[in-house]
DNA sequence: TATACTATATCTTATATAAGAATATAAGAC
DNA sequence: GTCTTATATTCTTATATAAGATATAGTATA
């Protein structure tokens, strides 16, 4: 079929969007639905083509904008299947903790709380949630080795992660992966914003550090494939012994 | 011509690498040379797969890849233009003062000193330079609105900004577009450490805050289109009225 | 017979090319 | 000046072929 149809009206002139593009909104849509789960591998793209009735480098072209977006991860040989979440993953993407000037750094859970509340005014404006939003907060503190490294303090709207309290086992090391795995949620975007505090009483102890000494607060909203925000987060990190590590492009 | 040719033999299948990528590569070190200046436009792309040989479709790929990594940028219609550092883009990837929570702001030079020294056995190890290497060192200040928001040191390479000293007026305001017009240099990476400290009496007297306050404290490398480092810099940022802003895929 | 190796068939994504469409700009007609 | 046309550019789609990965069947060997 050549791209342009002869049928081509004004009506269809103004929702003129490529083919590619809107079979990469279907795929997404499908796999945030749940239609294909975390590590599922994909059908291949003559079959997708097929589906969709376009051609394979369509489709082609479609996965290529979601592998580039983290949602699918394609190997040559294999095929394409749904990214997911592992602790190496979401460690490397979402924790951003290193040795000043050096490699980054993968620690370890070291206690955790966790409580249902009411959500505040502000936190359900940050959430986009509605009025009386209830929601679970989870407080972990984090060890590299011998060394107190952070104190993170999670908000998790209760109606994402229903089954989050009832959870009798500890928590898994990384939440990401066990929103997807449990709740189908895909973490994919975070927003963070970094400031230098000192440390409160609260923070000092859990870091074992001096109050008063000044510690890293990052503040993030974690988004999941259609932008919503799944997450807030509030984490203190020791920044004597380790430094946030980012790059810029 | 078919992709595989007839006369393949072990040692070309070794060097096996896709068309587009050598296409890629050869088109991002004509740029790196200053074979295309910043702004300039490339020749469309027929006339490039002319040049090199190959089809429209391989050009356009290789195009892509340059494209996605900031090397170039292309228009429907216009061309395809050697990206040019300018102050908007240079402040939006490489400088990431927010309000807290909110959007980014974009500061004005208050003052800065240059002075030319010879680098430290440690800065040569990080800018990757032979001994004795002899560097231009900038501190500058920087205000958002009334206040002070940001003391910066920077340390550029005699060889790769000869002229920087000769400089008469003051230094633009943001350097990377200044080190692309005048030195060929375009800085496309940044890697950066962040930690949280108690701000030294220089860096209170500079931001006109109390000793002893905590501020963010940034160091960052900079690297060009070979990854070579290009910069190093260490900066404090007030950290009561800004945040450092980032988004993490 | 059981086991290890090897070729082969088959399934997958990746690469290369070609043709036409969409977009922006400049030149020409009125 | 304003509209139309022409021209130059990238963008989209389709097709054919290559290359990588894996399972299977066959074969030799112990």
């Amino acid at each position: 079929m050549p791209p342009g149809r002869a049928t081509d009206t004004v009506s269809d002139r103004l929702e003129a969007t490529p083919l590619y593009r809107k079979v990469g909104e279907l795929l997404a849509t499908r796999i945030d639905e749940g239609f294909w789960q975390a590590g599922e591998m994909l059908p291949n793209e003559f079959v997708l083509a097929d589906q969709f009735n376009v051609s394979q480098g369509t489709v082609r072209k479609a996965l290529g904008t979601l592998e580039s977006r983290g949602i699918v991860e394609r190997r040559q040989g294999r095929g394409t299947f749904v990214t997911t979440n592992t602790d190496e993953r979401s460690f490397y993407h979402f924790f951003r903790l290193a040795e000043p000037g050096g490699e980054r750094v993968k620690p370890d859970p070291h206690s955790e709380k966790i409580k249902r509340r009411k959500a505040t005014k502000h936190e359900q404006q940050q959430l986009g949630t509605a009025d009386n939003t209830e929601v679970f907060e989870i407080v972990r503190v984090r060890v590299v080795g011998e060394h107190r490294a952070s104190r993170e303090t999670m908000l998790i709207p209760c109606d994402i992660a229903p089954t989050l309290q009832s959870l009798k086992s500890k928590l898994p090391n990384s939440l990401y992966p066990y929103y997807q795995q449990q709740f189908g949620t895909m973490v994919l975007r975070a927003e963070e914003y970094i400031a230098a505090v000192t440390a409160s009483k609260i923070v000092a102890a859990a870091l074992q550090i001096e109050p008063g000494t000044p510690v890293l607060e990052v503040t993030r909203t974690a988004h999941d494939i259609k932008d919503r925000v799944v997450e807030l987060r509030v984490s203190q990190f020791r920044s004597d012994l380790f430094n946030y590590n980012v790059t810029l492009r």
